[in-house]
DNA sequence: GGCTCTCTTCAGCGTGCCTTCAGCGACCAT
DNA sequence: ATGGTCGCTGAAGGCACGCTGAAGAGAGCC
């Protein structure tokens, strides 16, 4: 269960943090928009906690910026404000749900797990490069119809590679987005797992999907190799 | 779009009904739980507006009555309190939104919107997976033509891996469906309990419906192994 | 009280995944 | 050509993860 909370009050957004964690969640925040909406693209969170005012992006672009991307994680708005207006444009706008500061922690955590068990209206889109796709749904990752085990290491770096088809990404962005944040160990790890991947997904059929570019990092072919 | 309101304040239904009328629904109206309950059975909406405190039967009875004969609709309570316990033990009950009076009319109809456009979660009458099928109704479980008896613990777990069939689901996640918000104890519960289903539905019958996904969770093949 | 049944915790065990490491090869600049 | 840097790969140890049997706690029933 992994959330992200975006919030420009560094104490309250410290709080919510802390008590989410004691609730079994694995949190991330960020306090203004912009490294909220970065924060949201990078990674797959359950459910977002986005506070309506913030200075430079509001609540509401984030929103909008997320939905527009295709990206329909629920999100649960939080504000200051009690005006009814708002509301209803943060409905508008794509929220899911809404709480009024101040509220009481236990609605939030119990609107949270309603709109995690909910779940996002959009399935997860299959990712795909060429003929090779991944659906982080079932976990099943299959190249010209024949359906490729995985390890959930293996997987996780695909997955990430993938979602930046054609980008290149370093080692340090790879171990920053699949490994723990504590991770500080070898980043040959990746080089570990890139030849792991290739041994699975590009070799048995001939392929080249993942390009090593020297002195740069890794970059997935967008259509597959 | 069909609404059905459940509130005992007649005037207030009223202009409720006349305000949503005017937004283009089909508004059906009842004055008591008991009313409206019936109502509910005998009829398909796409939401229920549904007040909390109701002489008779309470709109919390009422929601736990429909949710436990399989009927999903989107409920979305409505209450004089402003009592957090309520909105708590609301989600709980099986709602899924709440709005304390006094409200704001757009409010309501703002959030009508954000509960229908996300839909009833899909609740087949019997969910089956090959030759496995699983009634929540009379609580049985058939395979291969072979009456399987479950322990309720056992019964919801593989519920919920039916309600996801194919799709990967953590530990984590199988608690905080299957097990009270409250629970704090050891995951291992879902590996016990997944040993238990499979020497039940899988051993004796030579399958391998529950996959385990190491690292990730577990999987219900869709074809019921 | 004694019995049964279910839920939950716990410890032991085995598998195989993760990570490290060293040696080798590829590429680049001098 | 040659040294240096960077990336690739196979091997191997440690250990995390998942599975299982056993047993205690609690509820319901006789």
């Amino acid at each position: 269960m992994r959330i992200l909370i975006v919030d420009d009050e560094v104490s309250l957004a410290e709080g919510v943090r802390r008590g989410l964690v004691a609730e079994g969640f694995a949190v991330d925040v960020a306090h203004d928009g912009i490294d909220g909406l970065w924060l949201a693209r990078e990674n797959t969170y359950d459910a977002i906690v986005l506070d309506l005012m913030m200075p430079g992006m509001s609540g509401w672009k984030v929103c909008a910026a997320l939905r527009d991307e295709g990206d329909w994680t629920p999100i649960l708005m939080l504000t200051a404000r009690d005006g009814d207006q708002d509301q209803v444009e943060s409905f508008k706008g794509g929220a899911d749900d809404y709480v009024t500061k101040p509220f009481a922690f236990s609605v939030l955590v119990a609107r949270l797990h309603a709109l995690i068990r909910r779940g996002a209206p959009e399935r997860p889109a299959v990712l795909t490069a060429g003929d090779l796709s991944l659906d982080p749904g079932t976990r099943r990752v299959v190249r010209a119809e024949a359906e490729i085990d995985l390890t959930s290491r293996e997987f996780a770096v695909l997955e990430y590679l993938l979602r930046h088809a054609g980008q290149v990404r370093s080692k340090s962005q790879v171990i920053g987005n699949v490994w723990d944040d504590d991770f500080d160990g070898d980043p040959n790890i990746v080089e570990v797992y890139v030849g792991h991947l290739r041994r699975k997904i590009d070799r048995p059929f001939g392929r080249t999907a993942i390009e090593t570019v020297r002195g740069a990092g890794y970059r997935l072919a967008a259509d597959g190799g």
